[in-house]
DNA sequence: GTCTATAGTCTGATAGAC
DNA sequence: GTCTATCAGACTATAGAC
C-alpha cells in the first residue's frame, strides 16, 4: 500500500504548488498549466476543485483572514492605550509567523491582489490597524512613528533578507525596534537627550 | 497650428500612458492594445519606438538608475560615520521625490520586475544602500533599525497614505523618524531614560 | 512615422467520456 | 476525481504598404 500516492489531498496540494508558483514567480505568469504539470494532472482536474484562477487564491487567505479580523476585533474592545497598543504590534507579529510565503505573495503582486475582490479586504483591515494603532490628532510625526511600527512588523519579512540571524531572533529585534516607535510616539516632548 | 497636436512627441507620450497604466492595473493587466488605444494609434506604432514591451519599462527607469547609481558612488567615498549615513538617508529621500508613480509600480509589481532583468539591478542598488547604511558587526536590532530606517523612506510613498497632510511635510515627518532611528543605533546603551 | 493585416502562441475555461 | 479534446479570445510581435 502507498505505491499509489496522494488520493484525496489533491486540493491541498493545488494550494500548495499554486502559492509556491504564485510567490515565485506572480500571479500572472503562472498559468494553471504549469500548475497541473507540476502536480501532473491536467487543467481540468483542477476545475474539478476550483471554479476559477481567483478561487484558488481566495482559498489561500483564508487562514490569514480569520486571525487577522479576530485580532482587529479585540483590539476594537480594549481600551485606547499605549498597552493595547503594544500588544497589538505583539498579536500582530505573532499573527503573521507561519504565512511568510503567502505575505510575500501578497507584498510582491499587490497590483493584482488590489483587484481580486480580496484586495479591498485587506485594504480595509490594514486602514483598520492603522487607526488602532495611530492617533490622527498626535503630531504628523508621532503618527509616521506609529505607522513605522506597523509597517516594519509587515515588512520585516522581506526588508530584512540582507541581515543574517535566526529567524525567530530577527522576529523579536524586530517587534523590539516597533514597540520603541512607539513608545517614543507617546513619550512626552523630550527624546533623545539634546540632539 | 496647433490644432493637430502632439508631433514628434509620440515616444514621451507612450511613456506617460504606459506609466500611468502599468501603476495603475499592474504591467501584465496592460497590454500593447490598451496602451495603443488611448493614445489613437496602433500597436505597431508603438513597436516603432520600442523593440518589446519589457523595454518600455526599461525606458522608464533610466531616470531613476542614474541618480541613484551617483547616491552610492558618493557613498562609498564618504567615512563610514553616522553623519554620512544621515546624509545618505537625507539624498536618498530626495532622489525618490518626483518619482512616486514609477516606485509605486516598482512596489506593487515586485513579482514582475524581479525577472524583469531591471530587477536585478534595483536588488543589487538596495543592497548597496544597506551595506552603506547599517553595520553587520552591530547588534542584531540596531540593524534592523537601520534598515527601518532605509525602508521606511522608501516605503513613505504607500505605506503613509492614510495620514493626512502635505506631502512635502510627510517627507520631512518621515525623514526625521528615519533620521532618529539612525541615531538611535548608534546611540551608545542607554535609550529612553527608563521606559 | 504610422498604418493594416496577420502569424503564432498561450490563456482560462467548458463539455462530456471513463 | 481525472481524463481528452476543444473553445473563444487575448496576447506579443512581425511583415510590408503608404
Amino acid at each position: 500500500m502507498g505505491s499509489t500516492p496522494r488520493r484525496g489531498d489533491t486540493r491541498q496540494r493545488i494550494q500548495d504548488v499554486a502559492l509556491d508558483l504564485f510567490a515565485k514567480q506572480g500571479y500572472e505568469k503562472t498559468s494553471l498549466r504549469e500548475i497541473a504539470e507540476q502536480l501532473d494532472v491536467t487543467k481540468a482536474a483542477l476545475y474539478y476543485h476550483f471554479k476559477t484562477k481567483e478561487d484558488i487564491v481566495l482559498s489561500l487567505f483564508r487562514d490569514l483572514s480569520e486571525p487577522l479580523d479576530e485580532l482587529i476585533a479585540w483590539g476594537e474592545r480594549q481600551p485606547r492605550t499605549l498597552e493595547t497598543k503594544q500588544e497589538l504590534l505583539r498579536r500582530y507579529s505573532a499573527a503573521l509567523t507561519g504565512v511568510e510565503p503567502l505575505l510575500r505573495f501578497m507584498q510582491e503582486n499587490q497590483a493584482t491582489v488590489r483587484e481580486l475582490s480580496i484586495g479591498q479586504f485587506f485594504k480595509d483591515r490594514m486602514i483598520a490597524m492603522s487607526g488602532l494603532i495611530r492617533d490622527p490628532d498626535a503630531g504628523l510625526t508621532d503618527q509616521v512613528r506609529c505607522t513605522t511600527a506597523l509597517f516594519s512588523i509587515h515588512a520585516s519579512l522581506f526588508a530584512m533578507q540582507t541581515i543574517e540571524g535566526d529567524p525567530e531572533e530577527k522576529r523579536q529585534a524586530v517587534l523590539e525596534v516597533a514597540l520603541d516607535l512607539l513608545a517614543q510616539a507617546h513619550a512626552p516632548a523630550e527624546r533623545l537627550g539634546d540632539r
